[in-house]
RNA sequence: GGCCCCAUCGUCUAGCGGUUAGGACGGCGGUCUCUCAAGCCGCAAACAGGGGUUCGACUCCCCUUGGGGCCA
């Protein structure tokens, strides 16, 4: 059965590149009916954060990435911090060392500096000259009674390369004599990331690494690691990078990369996840929409590009409009409800008359709506009672000639009226143009700004028969002591 | 500095030896229209450069250039 994981460091919030990773691995599990892992490696102990888990955890929630083992949710190959599992490393170290594939090494962080400056001096590749690994165990017992402190490297063997078969790259290979004996335990006794990985990917049995291209050249020292266990290394795919506009790599200064970010500024998820799907992956009929269950059966790490990928938030806006389109009103504004009480425009406990409201005017501009933090602004003045007059509109609309009479006029008309559907609004509306031989746009335009307070909104009969005739003929006469600069 | 990876419109990409180099975002123009959107129609826009291989290269190989990553 295939097991992949997303294995993040709880340093930080899951950022744009980590969600894509994360989603890429948990499709190919969904995809191949195998297990989504999520494991933390926690092993940088003075950044690793509980704050950090938190973040984590929230955004693969939110984006609907659910793992089958991990954090919250346990499973058989716990547990699923490595942090927690500091004691089974222990065994394998050892086995290393009794074989002489891992050696201790004594330099101190000034010896290791020193051989570096020298190496670059010489104009050589900085690597651990291996100087450690020459010692007699006899040297080394002295040295560890003496009370020296010591790391365990791994013996990288100094010739040959390593090739491997990367899923999305091809064939790849480095050459061993370039890799130098990488540490494996540290002083404190904690495992490096290279170690950790690797005992921990065997230990719960993964199958593929899914992971970023930043990782790859790693890979050549895990695979030599896993040889040394006789082990069966796993199968690779390096996926190409997520960069900003300007061609680095996707940093805070690009603007918002946490995901949590695209939460609180109103993406839907579906629309992220849909983007970050594109961003690297692709059908030969270059699909751009898919609902979940499509991208997962569409899915495969064969068709999953080689090259990096700019981030484009244009591209991601114009795709959650599609998806705020695609939803049914009811439930834009279940998602719209929080920013409409966030801007204080509707109570936090809400009424079923408020819900309806919301609902209704959340769909007279669903066709608009890019982020749902633009809801509070496009339909304020559906739930304030003192709507905010534009003066350009007030100038330019309202004291044009004729508005005046023409919001008298409405306002009589609209009082007799019994029916107060948007038909009724249109019919009264277009009878009255046509009865005084006005242009539709000289009536219209001033009654939606009386109304609304703006040039542009909702389509204006909705807009009208939302707001109900009391509000309208009070907004109607408002609007008129506005043009004539008397206090209503 | 060494090693590795990558290279098609501004951006995401399709293409897997013979195509008018296709789609999407964005841009521009038109259309629809009560405004703004949405929709529809159309336009501009790319094979980084140089060598090979081949009857024929976007496609295969090499070099250069550029970008990215890893090691410190």
């Amino acid at each position: 059965m295939v097991r992949v994981r997303f294995a993040p460091s709880p340093t930080g919030f899951l950022h744009i590149g980590g969600a894509r990773t994360a989603l890429f691995n948990w499709l190919f599990a969904r995809r191949q009916r195998g297990a989504f892992i999520l494991r933390i490696e926690d092993t940088d102990e003075v950044r690793s954060t509980d704050e950090s888990l938190a973040a984590i955890v929230q955004g693969l929630r939110w984006l609907g990435l659910d793992w089958d083992e991990g954090p919250e949710v346990g499973g058989s190959s716990g547990p699923y911090f490595q942090m927690q599992r500091l004691g089974q490393y222990r065994s394998f170290i050892d086995q290393l060392l009794a074989k002489g594939q891992a050696y201790p090494c004594y330099c101190t962080p000034e010896e290791l500096a020193a051989m570096r400056q020298t190496a670059l001096l010489e104009k050589r590749p900085p690597k651990y000259d291996g100087r450690c690994r020459r010692f007699s165990s006899e040297d080394r017992s002295a040295r560890d009674r003496a009370g020296q402190s010591s790391v365990v490297r791994f013996a990288m063997p100094t010739e040959g390369v390593t090739r491997f078969h990367d899923l999305v790259r091809g064939d790849v290979e480095f050459e061993n004599a370039l890799l130098d004996d990488f540490v494996l335990l540290k002083t404190s006794g904690v495992p490096t990331y290279n170690c950790a990985v690797v005992l921990d990917d065997h230990a719960m049995q993964i199958t593929h690494v899914i992971r970023g291209d930043d990782h790859l050249s790693n890979t050549p020292r895990q695979i030599q690691l896993y040889c040394a266990l006789g082990w069966e290394p796993p199968q690779w795919a390096h996926l190409s990078m997520v960069l900003g506009p300007d061609g680095s790599r996707l940093s805070k200064r690009h603007g918002a990369t946490a995901v949590i970010e695209f939460k609180d500024v109103g993406y839907l998820p579906e629309a992220l996840v849909n983007y970050l799907a594109l961003l690297g992956w692709s059908t030969e009929d270059s699909q751009q929409l898919f609902r979940l269950p499509e991208l997962i059966e569409k899915f495969s790490l064969e068709r999953c590009g080689k090259n990096p990928a700019i981030f484009d938030p244009q591209k991601l806006l114009w795709m959650n409009g599609e998806y705020i389109r695609q939803v049914s009103k009811e439930e834009l504004a279940k998602r719209a409800l929080p920013f409409l009480q966030k801007a204080g425009l509707v109570s936090e406990t809400g009424d079923d008359a408020t819900q309806r409201l919301v609902t209704q005017a959340v769909a007279l501009e669903q066709e608009k709506i890019k982020r749902l933090d633009e809801v509070p602004h496009l339909t304020e003045f559906f739930f304030q009672e003192e709507i905010a007059y534009d003066p350009a509109a007030v100038n330019q609309v309202l004291k044009a000639q004729g508005a005046e009479q023409v919001l008298e006029d409405l306002a009589q008309r609209f009082e007799a009226m019994t029916d107060f559907s948007e038909q009724a609004f249109e019919q009264v509306c277009r009878q009255y143009a046509k009865e005084r031989g006005i242009a539709t746009g000289k009536v219209f335009h001033p009654l939606r700004v009386a109304v609304s307070g703006r040039t542009q909104g909702p389509s204006l009969f909705g807009l009208l028969a939302l707001l109900g005739k009391s509000r309208v003929v009070t907004r109607l006469r408002r609007a008129r002591s506005l043009i004539l600069g008397v206090r209503p």
